[in-house]
This record gives structure tokens, C-alpha cells and sequence, in this order.
DNA sequence: GATGAATGAGAATTCATTCAT
DNA sequence: GATGAATGAATTCTCATTCAT
């Protein structure tokens, strides 16, 4: 594989991620993401050993994205619950300009039958919440009897399944008071009393 | 379509349930299916559109079972954070056994692009956890200051996710100490001061 | 084969002359055919041996059609040219309304090999022409130097090609005009000088 | 679609045009013309879109077959009523030679809807035979009230009828009887008295 | 006679992948 | 590296026909 910022690597991701967007992932022939992509049919084996290796791919783009996007905005953020805010935050504007994307991510769950690469994509992204769960323990902010490793995994699986809900299922409702529901139930469950 | 009970549309279904699982939703075709369930070819049309049908039955057929079985455990439980212990219990059980056919489902999301399905699937087993939490509300058990509805999506989610992650990512560490850790959020997160 | 006139056996026949009529001989299948009819599946088969023998059979209904209703009309008429007059009236005015039934037909030499099943259906007409030809010859009305047999089968065909033309390659044109033109060309081909 | 010369075009074209002849057009699958012709499966949809759109393109290359052997016969004669008589002979040899194919391009006429391709293909024939007329007329040779246009398509249908009820429809007679009817039926229509 | 569920052979079409240029 | 015509295996789905009721 190619340098990731390679031209022809991402024209074809980017034109991967379109097509299946807007198509599905079945109804989607390489023929239509070449095409879209503007280079030659053969060209895709040059940088993608075959199709279902175009999912995680897709996946490890859309997290890589939203990691940046969140480490960025909690950058100058040094209270907890101020993280966890604009992670809810991030979580949900990304939900909504992405939901085709992730669909599609979780139809690679299916396709990529191995789930240790879903484990990979997402190690960094929980990484990163545990050193500042860490953090947020010795500053007292949050109880210390809680297993950080899982407690980053619910953590980011609360605050996703709720802007999925909210985006995706299309579940009625107002987004302030979902973000703020998602915030109050993270709050009791990890707050000191 | 014909009746649920119907015995060939059973047959289909089972046999598409362990055909699938077995090889993967690509790697199996209707012929592995029909084969497998002892009908012809043409007969499947009778019962399912096409081969994509397939997945909201089973989904439809894991779910009921799931919550049938829940519903047999929770019977004579009658503490709110009994019947979560025994939800989280059966869902890491079922989560175990079934884990093929939950991969498949999540498939399913990309293929049969509305979600609306997918909710009314669910709809049955959200309905009973908001009838639980609402007498867990008005027993006290819990606080009152949540969303009842939202909180049930929540709750499903959550547990659901931390199986997942354990028996499908295969994550490691201990069944008993990611089942408790998941308790504690949810008790610390619902539970009165 | 029952009656013609059997109840069934025209629902069937009419059925089939409308639904193929409207999506075309390869589109329509003995499913589309029997719920039109209002029959169940097997009934078909009751009345016609197979598929490809609906197509002679509305081809004899179209052609009786026409038979019964250009004697009808020329019944009264005992003038050759008279005759022949109503005869283009009448096919066009066929052709007009049948249409698709006509291209259906057509179709038919295709799908029925053998030409004989074609001849056999005309077989009455041409008898009908032949007479009055053999008439208006022994009248003096037209030449004598022909031959009856042809001569009959090439009006038939001018008269319905020139129809045809008109309403089915929807050729430009005013359709007195193109009627008129016909029967001159008629006229000149058979009149005593 | 690739160039008409282009050598696999026209390898599946003529292999569809003797699989075709010699089966039929129901019994002939798409297998059996790659055979044939020695191409992949595949191969076939990259110069045909699909089975039906074959019709169209035999029909073409039939007609532009008839069309070059006619005006080749015809080059040398100069009196209309010879160009007549070629016309005739040519129509009924080559109806004689590719009856099959003639079949088949009628059952055309209910597969591909649009009667517009037809008048396509067979516009260079009668732009040929109206250029003809057209110096009959200013030569003498034949009246002049008529329509060219109209006369155009009638003589070629007149003639073509007859030679497929002549060798298809295998109506009894003798051929040259048949040809000089159908001459002197044009004749006796065109000439001037 | 009438029914309509079941059949299963068969076909068209698709599409990931290759490879000579 | 890039191309894109060619490949051909594999698969879904159709539908005429049958037959037990």
C-alpha cells in the first residue's frame, strides 16, 4: 500500500465513500467508485489488495477524522466535564455529517468478519480518553473506583449510540435536550456523589 | 407471506440462520439455503422477496427470543437492579451463543437501509424496560428526573455494546468483571444519590 | 381445448390480449395472465396446452374480428370498388384499435415456427377476397388478366401494410389522405384500363 | 459500444445470427453465442447491452446487407421497370437465403416497442427507392400523382410480403408465377396507362 | 372442473480481478 | 505506475408446468 496522502489513494477512498454513501455497499461496483474516482479499473488493485478492504479503510478515514476533530477542540479544555462535553458535542456533528459513512461501518462488522481491525481503529480513540479518564481521577473530578479501560469504552459507546439514535433512527426529539440527557447520565454515573 | 408458523417459512428461516452464520452472509447463497432447509429453489420467493429480506426476519426472530427469554427470567424478580443484573446476565449469555447472527444483523443496518425497521423491531423489547423503569420510578428505585424512553434505548444499548465488545472483538479480560463494571455505571448512573 | 365461448376460456384469452397488450409478450408471465383473469393458476392449462399457444389463439380472435366485421359491413355493398373501399375503412379503423395486439402478433412468427398455424388463420379471409374478386371479374369491374389468388393475398397486404404504417410506425401523414392514396393505388392496379 | 468493425462485435454479432437461425430465439441463450464466438460470458454485455438489443443490430445488418445487394445489381440498369425487376429477384433470393433471420427480426417488432428503430434501419432503403421513383417520374416512366414517399414503403412491403409468404408462410405456386404477379400487380399500379 | 402451493431447471447478468500494453 | 478490455465463475431470481386436494 501506498502513502495514504498519495493523490490516487485518497481520490479513490473519497470517491469510495460517495458512491457507497449515496448507493450502498452491494449495489456499488468497483467500475462506479473507479469512475467516480477518475482513474483506471486496474488502478484500484494498486492500492487496495480488493474490495472489502475498502471498509475498514473508510472506517480508520471517518475515526482518524473524528479523534483529530475532538483531540483539537478539547485541546484548550483542562476541566473534565468540560472534555466531556465537547466530546458529546463533536460526537453528534460528526453523527450527523457522517451517518451514511458510519452505516456503512457497521455493515463492515459483517464483511470484515474479524473484528480485531474494528479494535485497532478505535485503540487510539480509547487511548486517548483513558489517560484523560487517568487524569480526571487524580484531579479528583470523578470517582477512582471505576476500571478505566471499560469505563472509556461505555463512555464512548453512551455518547455514540445516542447521536446514532438521534441521527440515524431519526428518533423525535431536541437535540439539546439529547446532548444534555447524554451529559446528566455520564455525569451521575461517574461524578463524585 | 404466508404465517410465521407456517412450517416451510421456519424451515427457511432456521436453515438461513445456521447457513449464514456458519459461512458468512456473502459466502452463503439462496442455493446453500434451500438445500440446507430441504425445499426448492423457488419455494424461498414464495416466503421472502429476495435474499435481502432474510436479515429483518432474523433479526425479528433473534430479537423475540432475546426478550422472551428475559422476560422468562425477570418473572419472579422483582427489585429494579434484579432485573437489570439478570438483563445484563442473559444478554452476555445470548450474546455468546448468537454472536454469528448479531454480526449479521449489524450487516443488515447497510442492506436494508431504513432504520425503520430496525425500531420496530426493537419496539417491543423498549417497550417492556420503559414499563420496568417507570415502576422502578415509582417505586423509588431510581430517580425520576430521566427520560424514560431515552433512558430504555440507553440502557439496551449499553449492555448490548459491552457483550459485543466482549464476545465479538473479543476484548480481553474477565466476563464477570465487565459485567459488574457495567452494573455500577448504570446503578451509578440511574440509582438515587 | 373446450368451447370457445366457455366462460373461462375467453376470460383467459382477453386477459391475456390485455396484459400483453399493455407490458409486452416476454414481460408478462401465466402469473400476470391467471390474476387478470380472475383464475387460479392451474385453470390455464385446463384450457390452453401451453404458453406459446395463447398467441395463435389471439391471433385467430383478432383475425375473426376482423373477418366478421368487414362482411358485416360490406353486406349491403355490391359494387367491387364499394367493397374495397369499406375494406381499407375498416382495417384502419382495426388497426387503430388493436394495435398492440397486431404487433403481438407479429411476434408471433417468431415464437409459433411454423408458418402453417399463420396461413391457417388466414385461410378464411383470403376466401371471402377471392370471391369477391372472382365476382367483380365476371362482372367486369376489374381486369381479367390476374391471378385470383395472389391477387387477393397482395390487397390484403397493401390495404394492412399501409394501416399499419400509419398507425403503428406513426408515420406522419392525414389519414384520409393516406386512405385515399391507397385505394387509387388499388384502382389503378386492378380497373379495366 | 465499441466500433461496428471492430472484430468482437461482429464475431458475437454473426455467431448470434447463426446460433439464432438455427435454434430460435428462445431456445438460443447467451452461452450459446459466446460459444460461438468464441468470447468470454462477459464479453458479450461490453458490446450489446442486453439480449434484446441483439434484434435490432441483425435486423440492421440484414437490411444493410439487402440494401448493398440491391444497389450493386441494380447499377447497371437504368429503366425503372428493370430496377423493378431486381428489386423483386434480389428480395425473394435473399428471403430464400436468411428466412430464419427474417423470422426472427419480426419478432423484433414485439420486443424492442419503439417501431422507431425499425424505421431507422430500413430509412436508407427507402431513401434509395424514393431517389429511384423520383427519376422514374421525371423520365416518364410512371405516373406522376403519386406520393413518392408513400409509394416508396409500399412497393418494398408489397415485395417482401411476397416473398415471405412465397418462402416462409411456403405457400404452394411457382416462384416465377408469384414474381410476375407481383410485377404486374406494381406495373399496372405505376405505369402511365 | 378448479385450485394454487410447490417445483427446479435454466438464464441473464454482474463484477471482482487480471494482464498485456 | 497506469490503463481498461477481457475474463468467466458465480448467483440471484423467474416462471412454465405439475399435481395433490
Amino acid at each position: 500500500m501506498r502513502e495514504k496522502n498519495d493523490g490516487k489513494y485518497n481520490k479513490i477512498l473519497q470517491a469510495a465513500i460517495g458512491v457507497i454513501s449515496e448507493k450502498g455497499l452491494d449495489r456499488t461496483s468497483i467500475t462506479d467508485i473507479v469512475k467516480q474516482a477518475g482513474v483506471a479499473q486496474g488502478t484500484f488493485y494498486l492500492y487496495f489488495p480488493s474490495k472489502k478492504d475498502l471498509i475498514p479503510a473508510i472506517a480508520e478515514d471517518l475515526l482518524s477524522l473524528t479523534l483529530e476533530k475532538i483531540k483539537n477542540e478539547t485541546n484548550q479544555k483542562h476541566g473534565f466535564w468540560e472534555i466531556v462535553q465537547t466530546l458529546i458535542h463533536e460526537t453528534f456533528e460528526l453523527t450527523k455529517s457522517y451517518k451514511d459513512v458510519i452505516v456503512l461501518c457497521y455493515s463492515g462488522l459483517a464483511i470484515v468478519h474479524s473484528m480485531e481491525k474494528w479494535e485497532t481503529i478505535y485503540t487510539p480513540y480509547y487511548s486517548w480518553l483513558e489517560k484523560v479518564l487517568q487524569s480526571a481521577v487524580s484531579k479528583g473530578e470523578i470517582i477512582s473506583s471505576l476500571d478505566i479501560n471499560w469505563t472509556a469504552r461505555l463512555i464512548i459507546n453512551v455518547v455514540e449510540s445516542a447521536a446514532e439514535r438521534f441521527y440515524i433512527a431519526e428518533e423525535e426529539g431536541d437535540v439539546t435536550a439529547c446532548k444534555k440527557e447524554t451529559f446528566s447520565f455520564l455525569q451521575r454515573a461517574l461524578s463524585k456523589n
